[in-house]
DNA sequence: TGACCCCTGGCC
DNA sequence: GGCCAGGGGTCA
């Protein structure tokens, strides 16, 4: 269940793995990963990696001759690289390189998606220009903010969900955000003070930036994996104690996903 | 905006 | 067995 963080691991991770070699072969299983894609195209990749690149939660990678395809992580997808003959639960695509690895696309529940696409294309592809405004490549402040969200009405969390909105953003950081701005995830996400959009905006970035220090391992470890410490603020800490002011963190169901939060300190009444 | 769907695994 | 899960999409 990738974020942005984890996104952006990734493709440091391929760019790596891809460096100084080329792909020798691609396969392609018949699986929902590859849904409204040419799967075939996928398995005629062949050669070099020409450019990674990532926008919010979506990778583009760019091969030679023009090649390329577009991954999205979904909840469970992640690009591992393994030793030729060595088999990977759940892997649904590979890449196999001249240096002797595979890189398995794994993905349990394939939510993920791979596009293959032109790479001159991908940057155009509806799925790609449909994102907006990204923490890490854009310029996000409280300016920004106010042009994405000025005129909605919807609940802060809800709208810092929205990819069109801000790009890279899922359930964890959305919480973490306004835990570290101190905004009420009810709040109308148009109505906020130019102080507010500047808070906002300093902690989303905080927020996303913390956790790109804490990964640097080859595989990422998410949250729901055993042994793996909670580091986060109040995501997954309901009935907990708010490190800030010693409240009880809560958690509601908001837009069909758990919102935790500390009302205490993010203090603003749900509107029903 | 909410409800439901896509999948599978882990936890209680 | 039921509930939960950080992704997104579609429908009314």
């Amino acid at each position: 269940m990738p974020e942005l963080p984890e996104v952006e691991i990734a493709r440091r991770n391929l760019e790596h793995w891809l460096q100084g070699t080329a792909v020798t072969a691609a396969q392609a299983d018949r699986t929902r990963v590859f849904r409204g894609a040419d799967r075939s195209a996928f398995e005629r990749l062949r050669g070099r990696l020409a450019f990674s690149r990532r926008r919010g939660k979506t990778l583009l990678l760019g091969f030679e001759g023009n090649q390329g395809f577009l991954s999205h992580l979904g909840m469970t997808g992640k690009w591992v690289c393994r030793a030729a003959g060595q088999g990977e639960p759940y892997s649904r695509a590979r890449l196999v390189l001249a240096n002797g690895t595979v890189l398995h696309y794994r993905d349990p529940r394939q939510f993920g998606r791979i596009h293959p696409a032109p790479a001159d294309a991908l940057e155009h592809l509806p799925d790609v220009r449909r994102l907006g405004v990204d923490p890490l490549l854009d310029r996000l402040d409280a300016r920004a903010l106010k042009a994405v969200f000025g005129t909605s009405r919807a609940p802060l969390k809800v709208a810092l969900l929205d990819q069109a909105r801000v790009a890279g953003l899922g359930n964890i950081h959305a919480a973490e955000a306004l835990w570290r701005s101190k905004l009420s995830p009810f709040r109308p996400a148009g109505a906020l003070t130019d102080a507010e959009w500047r808070r906002l905006a300093t902690a989303i970035k905080a927020s996303i930036r913390f956790a790109l220090s804490r990964e640097t391992d080859e595989e990422i470890a998410y949250v729901e994996e055993p042994g793996t410490p909670n580091p986060f603020r109040v995501y997954g800490r309901a009935g907990k104690r708010c490190f800030r002011c010693r409240g009880t963190v809560h958690r509601v169901r908001q837009g069909g996903r758990s919102t935790y939060f500390c009302p205490r300190c993010q203090p603003g009444r749900r509107k029903s």
